[in-house]
Formats: C-alpha cells, structure tokens, sequence
DNA sequence: CGCTTTTGACCTGCGC
DNA sequence: GCGCAGGTCAAAAGCG
C-alpha cells in the first residue's frame, strides 16, 4: 500500500523557499542558494548532519518545520516530547530529485547517545522511556515458551517477569517528509498492528511491524498536526536481515545498498531509502563525497562511527551532479 | 488460503 | 488512586 511516490511535490515550489543551508552543501552546485541548479538536474541530492541552532533555524524553514530551535525540533511527536536534544543528537537533511524533476525533501532527527557499557559502542537513544516498547519486548519474549490459556493472566505473569528492569530502549530515528502519503515505501515489509488517535491532531498514528521473522524493527508514521504535508516517520530498532528487493526502482539501486543494509546501522539508510526510493540514485564513483566524510563532528563519530561512509553507500546521488 | 488491515479492548506509565 | 494518552493485542474482515 505505498509506492504510488505521490510524495513528490514540484521542485520549483520547494526551491522557492530559499535555503542557505542545502546549497552551501550541495555535492555539485557549490554557491549561493540560487547556485543550486534544479532544473538541469535528471537526479541529484545530498545530506548533511546538523547541529547548531542556527541549523535547525535554516531546517525550519527550508521545510515549512514548525521548530525553529533545538528544543522545538526535539518537540516532534516522533520522537517524545519530553525529549530535548542533546549535543550528540544530530539531524540529517536531504533533497532529491528524482527522473520527474520532482524534489523530495526530508529532515530527519536522530537521537543517539554513547552506549555507557565500556564493551559496547552500540548507540542507543536517550530520552523519555517507552512503556509500550517495553511491553512488547515481554511479549516477544514469551513467544518463545508456553501457550495461551488466558491472555490476560499471561500478560499480568510477564509483567512480573521483568519487573523493576530498565528497559533497553532500540535507537531510534525519526525524520520529516514533504509527502501525500503516509506509508513511504522504504523498501521493507511492514504490517500495520496498530492505529491510535493523537491527541490534538486529526491526524492518526499507525504502527508498524517490520514482517521479517526475529526482526523487532517498528515503524511509527504520522502527520504533523501542524502542517499535514509533512510525515513524521520514526523507525524504532535495527533490522536484522537485507531488505527485501522487491522495492520499487531499479535493482542496482538495490545492489549498491546492500553493503550498507549489512551494517547495523539504519538510520541514514532508512532516510538514505526516503531519498534514493525514487529512482535518483544508481551507482557511481565513490568519489567526490569530501564532505560527506567530514559530517560528524568529532562527537558524532564517537557515536556513530559508520555514519559518515554509509551514507556514502547510501547516497551515490550526491555525485551525480557531475554526472553527464 | 495466507497475509494484511481494521478496530475495539486492554495494558502501562505518567501526571495530578 | 484516578484519569489520560500512548502503545499493543487479537479477532474479524478484507484482499489477492
């Protein structure tokens, strides 16, 4: 039920908003905002990690976003309310073109924090805790072992079961998309489990359930109450197999992924996907990302040390602005 | 027939 | 303790 790619909107309308921020970092078009050459552009797009204030102010905009500052952007239902952003937490921006010169734009946040565990350098989000997470990890748990007599008994004995644990919470990764869909294909298998209503928005939230057996990656989308143009997707684990290849666009688009689908790190090929998923990516030359490899910031790599060449897996688009 | 979606019920954590 | 909101379950319906 996704793939329809009603998510583009016109790039003329998107470049109108006049953005320092993308085409100071465009990968081909260097320059001032109007330096940034759309039209000729069969694909082309490119990310950035964010971090200061006046970042998230140029987001804001670009997008249409509702936040201007650290703390309204960490306001996003997606990722908790109670969440402010912290100084490891980074925000990942992008726009694509696709065959169509439409433009899909997204901004993604993402929240991590160093894993304290001295054995692990796995990242792991900060913030509010995730009561309903947790009882799903219970349930997962008991699938293993015994039968269903009495439901209710059995989630009050699970219940116990872990009692009084903190729980582990998966990282998390949400990110903003210019989309009349809600469902964006990201070339996952997902089964809806549930719809809630939230408050103060018209807007539903549905979950999602990746289908690969063993894999507890969940999905939540929803539409900004404030402006129902923009999706808030939030992926909520790390997949624990290769995506499906059944995705819409071509398969070496799939093939050039796969490295990075290996890796246990989704978040910037989830966005990556958001980006690529319309057909404006294909393979090139792993050169010309200088400033892909420079993103994170001493504090980021700490935590997320594969970030920077997996989005270069990720994202051959950025070069493609000096393709013929 | 198997898989997905829908949807009301249920559970949990939090704030008051 | 109570009510609320978010998250999940699971039966039923829908669909290919």
């Amino acid at each position: 039920m996704s793939g329809d790619n009603k998510e583009l909107f016109h790039y003329e309308s998107f470049f109108d908003h006049n953005y320092p921020f993308f085409s100071q970092h465009s990968g081909g078009g260097s320059g001032d905002p109007q330096g940034f050459e759309a039209p000729p552009l069969p694909y082309g797009g490119f990310t950035e990690y964010l971090q200061s204030s006046a970042d998230y102010g140029m987001l804001s905009k670009a997008f249409d976003l509702s936040f201007s500052t650290k703390e309204e952007a960490f306001g996003v239902p997606a990722l908790g309310k109670e969440k402010k952003l912290e100084s490891e937490d980074a925000v990942i921006a992008g726009v694509s073109t696709n065959e169509n010169s439409s433009v899909m734009a997204g901004v993604g946040i993402m929240s991590v924090t160093a894993n304290s565990s001295p054995s692990s350098s796995s990242v792991e989000v900060a913030g509010e805790e995730d009561y309903g997470a947790c009882e799903k990890d219970r349930k997962m748990d008991e699938e293993a072992g015994e039968e269903e007599n009495d439901g209710q008994k059995n989630k009050n004995i699970s219940k116990q079961k872990k009692k009084g644990e903190k729980r582990q919470r998966e990282p998390r990764f949400a990110f903003m998309t210019k989309s009349e869909v809600d469902h964006l294909e990201d070339g996952y298998r997902w089964r809806k489990y549930g719809q809630k209503a939230v408050k103060n928005s018209n807007y539903p939230r549905s979950y999602y359930r990746c289908t690969t057996q063993k894999c507890t990656v969940k999905k939540r989308v929803e539409r900004s109450h404030q402006d129902p143009s923009i999706v808030i997707t939030t992926y909520e684990g790390q997949h624990t197999h290769h995506c499906p290849a059944n995705v819409r666009g071509s398969s070496h688009l799939l093939a050039n992924q796969s490295s990075a689908m290996a890796m246990p790190n989704f978040r910037a090929e989830l966005f990556g996907r958001q980006l690529t998923q319309l057909g404006l990516a294909n393979p090139s030359t792993s050169s010309g990302y200088g400033f892909l490899q420079n993103l994170a910031t001493p504090s980021q790599q700490l935590q997320i040390p594969n970030y920077g060449a997996l989005l270069q897996d990720i994202m051959p688009s950025f070069v493609k602005s000096s393709q013929p």
